[in-house]
DNA sequence: AGCACGCCGACT
DNA sequence: GTCGGCGTGCTC
């Protein structure tokens, strides 16, 4: 309800001309429970500043503790007895664009956050203000130009040759680029130190001046991908599609299906020159940049200074630049993970999200955001294309393919004619029973073992959830969890303690275990494990290793891949990183060394997330001119999702699949609220679960209210933590419900020291 | 949430 | 007396 106060609109020519100018704002320090529009006066020294989306500081609570807010309307009133003043502007001009205002709004009562909240979302990190911190300003680099001709400058060079080397040697740099140059730039070329500068400028030789500079991400341009350039038959009735949906000025969205490797992003590109050719601009969202270099670097490629990039392994400088290259419209291309969702470009035209089905597009803290949602509201609101790039996509997308909601456009073969891998599924039922233990079992052996005498490369990937290395007690069993958390400590053998991967603590290993005494042994991470195995059965064949252990600031993903391609590396080993995206086109076996790991998990989408993961690794092979095999080891080889996706039958499971989700009343067929609810004693978070759930039960007739649950992490950094799951339409009058809940809880003195937050749509 | 205010028991 | 622990209520 408290939103629609934010969002109700005053109409224009209301602001009175008599009475004191006070300002409605959106206060950081308001959170959701007490958040609402707070007005404070307007001291005569900002009257003229302060225009809707600018950002101020506030006095706020009784203690008058500095707050951040944000400009949300003027007016004008007659009675201002218990205002505040606002202290003072943040910016001059509003980093917020009235689309991002109107966003933030939506976001509030769509996503049960603070207004301000959502707006903290729509800016990159590095414009906040915090205490002690400065915000991220413009970089002013330092030019120099020639100040006399370039023959000049020349003979002045030659005249400088003895006396004065450096001094001549920059002449001659300058001379012969004849352009500006940075000074950094031209020292580091002439090996000269600063000091050389000024003599020169004195002499009248040189000019220097500041200039603002954006600094921009390093991108390692591999070897250009030239296969986008030409469009198979398919791959152009697609962009056809796409492109009539694009030039709608309507809003649109769509669902491009698209096997692996039959080249979505071709279509992509061509979607995106499209755009640009009409004055719109786009965004092209993906799920991790780390994992996806290639398409990186094909953007750099093809589109220049046009794309700016957005991820959080940016500095903040870099992303306040890349993020004013957008706002200033210098960029008209924007590419990065969930959060460029919200890059602030006019005029969007398309907005592309490729492997939609991904997890990392939900974000997990306030605001509890899916890009896609979003990206569908930008849409509406521009006229906009919304593309969901898949290869497996998820249930409630291809639902609302078949309803029509979304456009349907299928990528149905391999680009060039590949043919789709083979698949061998493995049982592994028959190597235990044959007595072996190995990680890697007879099938994949033998085909590893061929695919080194070809000179062929293996990829071999590993499901790994939950099996990082512990510790335990060989005599009792005994191992060894985090004081705080719920879960085990991790041996790193890089400082030798085991440590939480959840709270930070860390604590020196133990040489005998502390309740008997007896030996530790040391059960190593399924990499590792299956590394040794590799290294036994292969002596003197390399293995590339990639997964979280072994990836560094140093070694990284990059480093890792580009190795395993130039030198031809015959196997690469790893986790989940290994799985997506990747496209070496010597790379034909793929083997999947516990297909079923992530089957058991409980959650509604173990099986989407299971066939997703299996059909995108399989998907790595054979990408080439030579043909792909795959190995699927597995202990349950007549499981329905083992052999769809083995079949690479998206199909069959979607079918499958959607029927499940239907008997059992899961989404798509309903929506999922959950509230989450925390606290140090566990049996008052039970109790309070409890007490909600029959809240929400009265409230919320015919909507099935479960729970409480305990979260996969049932106790972390000391704070228990359960919920309960509301299953039912997500409706206006549902939210407002759930929002009325989770603003009245912590006035409860009951619930003193208790947390809840509601999380829409939540990710397991 | 974060903070001040005020009420009540314990201790200088 | 007065210090401080904690329950209560407000935030423009």
């Amino acid at each position: 309800m408290r939103a629609v106060i934010f969002a109700r609109k005053r109409k224009r020519g209301t602001v009175s001309e008599s009475g004191f100018l006070v300002a409605e704002l959106a206060v950081a320090a308001a959170k959701f429970h007490i958040d609402k529009p707070y007005f404070y006066r307007v001291p005569d020294s900002l009257a003229g500043t302060l225009v809707r989306g600018l950002r101020v500081a506030v006095p706020f609570g009784r203690a008058n503790r500095q707050s951040e807010a944000v400009v949300l309307g003027l007016r004008r009133v007659d009675d201002v007895a218990n205002y505040k003043f606002i202290e003072s502007a943040l910016e001059d001009a509003p980093s917020l664009t009235e689309e991002q205002l109107k966003l933030a709004i939506w976001m509030s009562e769509r996503f049960f956050c603070s207004v301000f909240d959502a707006v903290h979302a729509c800016l990159p990190s590095g414009v906040w203000y915090r205490e002690g911190k400065t915000p991220v300003a413009a970089k002013n680099v330092r030019y120099v130009t020639l100040a006399v001709s370039v023959e000049e400058a020349r003979e002045e060079s030659e005249r400088k040759k003895l006396r004065a080397p450096t001094q001549s040697a920059i002449l001659r740099i300058l001379a012969d680029t004849d352009a500006p140059m940075s000074a950094a730039e031209l020292i580091r070329r002439a090996d000269a130190v600063s000091g050389v500068l000024r003599p020169l400028e004195k002499q009248g030789l040189i000019r220097t001046e500041e200039l603002e500079t954006a600094r921009r991400p390093a991108v390692t341009l591999q070897t250009p991908d030239t296969s986008g350039l030409t469009l198979s038959p398919e791959q152009y009735s697609a962009f056809y599609r796409l492109d009539a949906l694009l030039k709608s000025g309507a809003p649109e969205a769509a669902l491009l299906y698209g096997v692996t490797g039959s080249g979505k992003t071709s279509v992509y590109l061509k979607l995106i020159e499209s755009a640009l050719e009409l004055g719109k601009s786009a965004v092209v969202l993906v799920p991790e940049i780390a994992l996806t270099p290639q398409l990186m670097s094909i953007f750099f490629a093809r589109f220049g200074d046009d794309v700016a990039v957005l991820h959080s392994a940016l500095t903040p400088g870099e992303r306040f630049d890349e993020w004013r290259r957008i706002r200033s419209g210098g960029a008209r291309v924007a590419i990065g993970t969930r959060s460029a969702v919200f890059a602030p470009l006019s005029d969007l035209g398309l907005i592309i999200i490729d492997e939609e089905q991904e997890s990392t597009y939900k974000s997990e803290s306030s605001p509890r955001y899916h890009a896609r949602e979003i990206a569908k509201y930008r849409c509406v609101k521009a006229n906009a294309l919304l593309v969901l790039g898949s290869a497996t996509p998820s249930v409630e997308s291809m639902r609302k393919a078949e309803t029509g909601a979304y456009k349907l456009v299928r990528l149905e073969s391999r680009y060039g004619g590949v043919p789709m891998p083979r698949v061998i599924v493995a049982d592994m039922k028959e190597e235990l029973r044959a007595g072996s233990l190995a990680p890697v079992g007879s099938v994949l052996e033998r085909e590893l073992r061929e695919n080194i005498t070809r000179g062929e490369q293996s990829i071999v990937f590993l499901n790994r959830r939950g099996a990082s290395p512990v510790v335990t007690c060989v005599s009792c069993g005994h191992t060894f969890s985090c004081p705080r958390c719920s879960v085990h400590l991790t041996y790193h053998s890089s400082n030798k303690r085991l440590m939480c991967h959840y709270c930070n603590h860390s604590e020196p290993v133990a040489n005998y275990c502390t309740k008997c005494g007896g030996k530790l042994k040391f059960v190593g991470a399924g990499t590792q494990k299956v590394e040794e195995w590799l290294l036994e059965k292969f002596p003197g064949v390399a293995v590339s290793r990639m997964d979280a252990d072994t990836i560094s600031a140093v070694n990284t993903h990059d480093k890792v891949l580009s190795e395993f391609r130039e030198r031809n590396i015959p196997i690469l080993l790893g986790t989940q990183m290994v799985a997506k995206g990747l496209d070496f086109p010597n790379v034909t076996l793929v083997g999947v060394v516990s297909a079923d790991m992530s089957l058991y998990v409980n959650d509604y989408r173990a099986f989407e997330r299971t066939f997703s993961l299996i059909t995108q690794v399989v998907g790595r092979s054979g990408r080439g001119s030579a043909a792909g095999r795959a190995v699927i080891q597995t202990t349950t080889p007549e499981h329905d999702v083992i052999r769809l996706a083995s079949r690479q039958d998206y199909d069959g499971f979607y079918a499958a699949e959607i029927a499940r989700r239907r008997a059992a009343g899961l989404p798509p067929e309903r929506d999922v609220i959950s509230m989450n609810l925390n606290g140090e004693e566990e049996e008052r978070v039970l109790l309070a679960c409890t007490e909600v759930r029959a809240e929400l039960a009265s409230k919320l007739g015919g909507a099935s209210v479960l729970g409480p649950a305990p979260a996969p992490i049932v106790k972390l950094n000391n704070k228990f933590r359960y919920r309960v799951t509301v299953m039912c339409e997500n409706s206006k009058e549902v939210r407002s419900v759930v929002a009325g809940i989770v603003r009245a809880f912590p006035h409860d003195a009951k619930h003193r020291g208790l947390g809840i937050f509601a999380n829409a749509d939540p990710f397991e």
